[in-house]
DNA sequence: TGTAATTTTGTGTACGTACACAATTTTAAT
DNA sequence: ATTAAAATTGTGTACGTACACAAAATTACA
């Protein structure tokens, strides 16, 4: 644990002043070729980081950040997303941040059109947080925001064509993997339920899921393909009625997963028909998909800890502030669990773990 | 974001000098009954909170810690709780911290007793964190510990009958009780396989596991016990051969756990014999079992994050001599993974994510 | 060569906390 | 009431970085 050399001893080193050093670290310019090398040396030899925490002093400026994402409805994904966002502001009191909220529904493409159109009328942001849904409208968002050479990042899952600074999300393949791996089917008795959309395209997650399941199928020998059924996600009695025509047609059907958060609809429809032959696997550790894990009626539970998603998308674009650090593309890749009804207890849906008295 | 109050305007709202504050927050005593209330009500009023980073730039004590645990072997699990260690002493670099490692073997008391005598003669620490195996001796340690006053944290399992300022572990019940749900065995088809033992006591660790794993069976109607038996962890041939025996003997068995991390000589042996009907559910991301999940001879791993064991430790003790706050016992359970062979490739264990350049 | 403009470099202060030390007030003892 | 001792309170400086501003050096131009 050697000691960190300091600007003032790099100063020395370098034979100029600590003001010099500080150009030089900030790129601030006006300085001459000869003391830059210099000093660039010097913080070379000494391997020179600064000091986070003095760092976080002396930042004095007011940081602003935008976040869109869908509507956070209580108890669902968006909402973990939001207790991260709150739990890295919490970490950064010291720091003077303001964020900005501009929630839209994600299957109104208007709503969203509209809560871009907000971000990008306000002069006063130094940073955007973006859950992308709308491919076509954040494409364009994201290309007003270069050319307003403003910093985004995306969180949940990234869209293409665009110029983020970072992205923080999970590898869907791979979650749809996981499910062959959980529902542990054979042949012929699987399926695919999903809920219903009005006129918006699917999820982008959502397809690479189902691609990663069908993966995992051929790559085990599971030949028949899965049968695939919608129900409403507005209407549960709708729901419930479709999903209990699909099982009376379908009786050889023991395996199903639905590849977003609403599989708990499908845990309850069978649950109110008393069928106990089938297996489900779903989505994120929403409070009603943990009342079915729970109650036994859902198998298991893939999650991608929204808690973290945003807690280091602040985190990032803090860090980043305080640095001055250049854009340098990064994708995080948080990692997936798995729930089931015995880890229920242990798993905490928190960035930082939870302290218990003994 | 209200900006948090610094002692200064705490000073000016209680009329008093900002030394008089700085008494009253580190009960430095020497203060007169009225100011101290008078200061104590003007923290209470707005909530006071250090600033974390000017607290940290002020501390300029060197700190000490000892820590002692069983050896730390290459891609074992040791290994990874001091990573744990090191990520969080690297994130405290601009603080003055020495760590000094007294490991033992976990097999031998003796060198176990040589490690905790070390850690007793030396005058200069400020801190220990044990990864105990032995109850007694580790009793011991902590009683002359706590007669030095010397703060000492636990990582991975606790002892009874001790004081410690802090304890990182998971619950190992809860992990039983997943290798049940693992497995997903029927009657009379399961055996607990296990490492023999020269000597000394059976792990605390492995016997809640095992626990765990039999109040599964119970609650889930799985009325036949498992069967058990020991294979050597020093002799790979002897194990081998004895792993072989035991299947001879006992072809009905198809679901197997090991429950500590030797899973992989299991998964070996059965691998060199061509037997594939059997499902393996090991402990540990260790690199030889993390190897034969991707071979496909474990079913599953169940994790237990060391490396956040270790970096919690090392975040919570500097914490504590930042703040210097009191004694006031918490234990932290770490949540408990499952990992699949296709969750490998995005199963970081570390406690920050990695960056993946896109 | 002298002067102004420009570039480069150095200096000083702020951030909020911790703590040593100085100054003041209170208490005790004569 | 006086003085010493003890208790209380206030002041000042350090930590390492960031940045505004002052100072110095260099260049441009007459």
């Amino acid at each position: 644990m050697a000691k960190q050399a300091s600007i003032k001893e790099i100063a020395k080193m370098a034979g100029v002043s600590p003001g010099t050093v500080d150009r030089v670290l900030h790129n601030r310019g006006n300085i001459s070729e000869k003391r830059r090398i210099a000093v660039e040396k010097a913080l070379e030899e000494v391997g020179y980081k600064p000091n986070i925490h003095t760092s976080a002093v002396s930042f004095r400026k007011a940081v602003s950040i935008a976040i869109t994402s869908p509507f956070a409805y209580p108890g669902g994904y968006w909402e973990s997303v939001f207790k991260g966002f709150n739990e890295a502001l919490q970490e950064f009191a010291d720091i003077n941040i303001s964020c900005i909220y501009h929630c839209y529904d994600q299957f109104d493409p208007e709503s969203c059109r509209d809560a871009f159109q907000a971000i990008l009328e306000d002069e006063n942001l130094d940073a955007v947080i973006i859950g992308p849904t709308f491919e076509d409208l954040t494409q364009d968002l994201c290309s007003r925001l270069d050319e307003k050479e403003l910093p985004y990042v995306f969180v949940d899952s990234s869209i293409k064509g665009t110029e983020p600074w970072a992205v923080f999300a999970s590898d869907q393949h791979v979650c749809g993997e996981l499910v062959g791996r959980l529902l542990d089917a054979q042949d012929g008795g699987i399926a695919i339920l999903s809920t219903r959309r009005r006129g918006s395209k699917r999820a982008n997650n959502s397809i690479m899921r189902e691609q990663g399941l069908l993966d995992f199928l051929k790559r085990n020998g599971i030949q028949t393909e899965p049968k695939r059924s919608q129900f409403s996600m507005t209407d549960l009695d709708l729901a419930s009625a479709e999903i209990k025509e699909f099982f009376s047609k379908n009786p050889e059907i023991h395996w199903v997963t639905v590849l977003n958060s609403s599989g708990y609809i499908v845990a309850d429809a069978l649950k109110a028909l008393g069928k106990q032959d089938v297996r489900i696997v779903g989505f994120d550790f929403t409070s009603n998909n943990r009342r079915c894990l729970e109650e036994g009626t859902i198998h298991s539970l893939i999650c991608q800890r929204p808690v973290d998603l945003g807690y280091y998308a602040i985190h990032y674009l803090v860090e980043h502030f305080i640095y001055k650090v250049g854009k340098n593309t990064k994708t995080t890749l948080i990692p997936v669990d798995v729930v089931f009804k015995e880890s229920l207890s242990c798993y905490r849906e928190s960035s930082r773990y939870k302290e218990v008295s003994i």
